[in-house]
DNA sequence: GGCCAGGTAAACCGATCGGTCTACCTGGCC
DNA sequence: GGCCAGGTAGACCGATCGGTTTACCTGGCC
């Protein structure tokens, strides 16, 4: 093989690496990685093939397969891109949302988490949490697309933690754990018609949470045995 | 098209009507419903093809077809057998752990609940919640699963609030949607490691819900505003 | 003009998909 | 013995799967 400029198709950096890789992509290449995240979405990755991907992209197979190589290269772009708009959307929501003059005091970031994730999921996530729908399509662990998923839920989870060390609670990682909790219970009930409103019910507990982590340790918390009968 | 004893798969009974339907079901039915809940479970639905089931049960299509009718009727056979064993599993367990002088009082048996839950994980669940992963990958709400699928999430919510009432919770209705957030939150992020312990981490958070929502509401509640901003 | 990245069009590959079919064997029941 | 449900074995169907290949067109840049 000569060392021409074949090989290595280039738009497998916008599948691992940095953050703005995903920007600038040939105009044929946006317009598969669009259609492949709304195809992938709404009816389910493996459900999806690269045939019906590239028709209705305008393009044909050989393009997907120039600018990203394969469909597993595919599935871990449109995750990554996916991951990049909602941690986009998240911090400036509440960037927005809670630098002014919360009236509920320290925690209002925290909760503005969820109001930010009722926004997200009114506008595009009738389906449900696309990484936890495509963890289920993707039992190897050895894919690719499982290492995206996992940093998106741990980013969340950090996230969490950041705002719960700012806002001053006297165990973040407990509140962090606890929030991150109801976040995915509430994206996983909603779709599935249970509760009537999984985002509000979540929200609700969540401020009942944060009134028991910001005050002080010896005001009003009982001293219950908080360990589970079988230990651990 | 005589009037022979062909035609109706017989199988189809337990796939969508009644409860003990599952039960007797020919040797090589058996077989393969339990093939394909393995494979099914462990490798997603659309990922596996009905050749490997009738091979991984030691029959061939053949039987399958004549005593399943299909792959989509299978899989519902699937969700809905799985389905009895979580409820049998669950309400037993808090029968006998929560029937005894439970001390942390009346909320002993919603508390027991996600012990049911850690143990049920332990034993045959480090893929997440198998009702959650059939719903990622059967985006039609036709599919006859999606009933199985929906059904299971609402008897859940159910129960939690029979418990809730029994409890003598002031307001059934929000801890029983509160408990099922926590409920699938923990079964999300398990298999994600992203929290060390979602279960131990949910009952604690549910322990603290459970102490706020059986006291008497003129207690110790401040009338902060429960209304998020933006309202609803 | 030459070069080449980017793209379109379409044939082609072996494998597998869900599903059907014929043929034959077995054991129990009437 | 006849009948039949249940099962095994395996060929077969059209469609689609992920992926490769050849050929040709286009526009911009040197």
């Amino acid at each position: 093989m000569g060392t021409k400029t074949k090989k290595e198709p280039e738009a497998a950096a916008a599948t691992a690496t940095g953050p703005g890789a995903a920007t600038q992509l040939t105009p044929g290449a946006r317009r598969i990685l669009d259609a492949a995240s709304t195809l992938f979405y709404e009816r389910g990755i493996t459900a999806v093939g690269v045939d019906l991907i590239a028709k209705e992209a305008g393009t044909t197979k050989k393009t997907l397969y120039d600018r990203f190589g394969g469909k597993d290269a595919l599935i871990t772009a449109y995750l990554h891109e996916r991951d990049l708009r909602w941690r986009a959307w998240l911090t400036s929501w509440v960037d927005t949302h809670a630098a002014g003059g919360g009236q509920s005091g320290a925690g209002e970031p925290l909760l503005a988490t969820f109001d930010a994730l009722a926004e997200w999921m009114r506008q595009h996530n009738p389906r449900g949490c696309g990484f936890v729908n495509a963890a289920a399509e993707l039992p190897d662990p050895a894919h690719p697309a499982r290492r995206v998923i996992t940093e998106q839920k741990r980013w969340l989870r950090g996230y969490l933690y950041e705002l719960s060390v700012a806002a001053g609670a006297h165990d973040p990682d407990e509140l962090a754990d606890g929030l991150a909790l109801l976040h995915e219970g509430a994206v996983v009930l909603r779709g599935l018609s249970v509760v009537d409103d999984p985002v509000g019910a979540a929200r609700a507990l969540a401020a009942q949470t944060l009134e028991r982590a910001l005050t002080p340790p010896c005001a009003a918390g009982p001293p219950v045995a908080d360990t589970p009968p079988h230990g651990r």
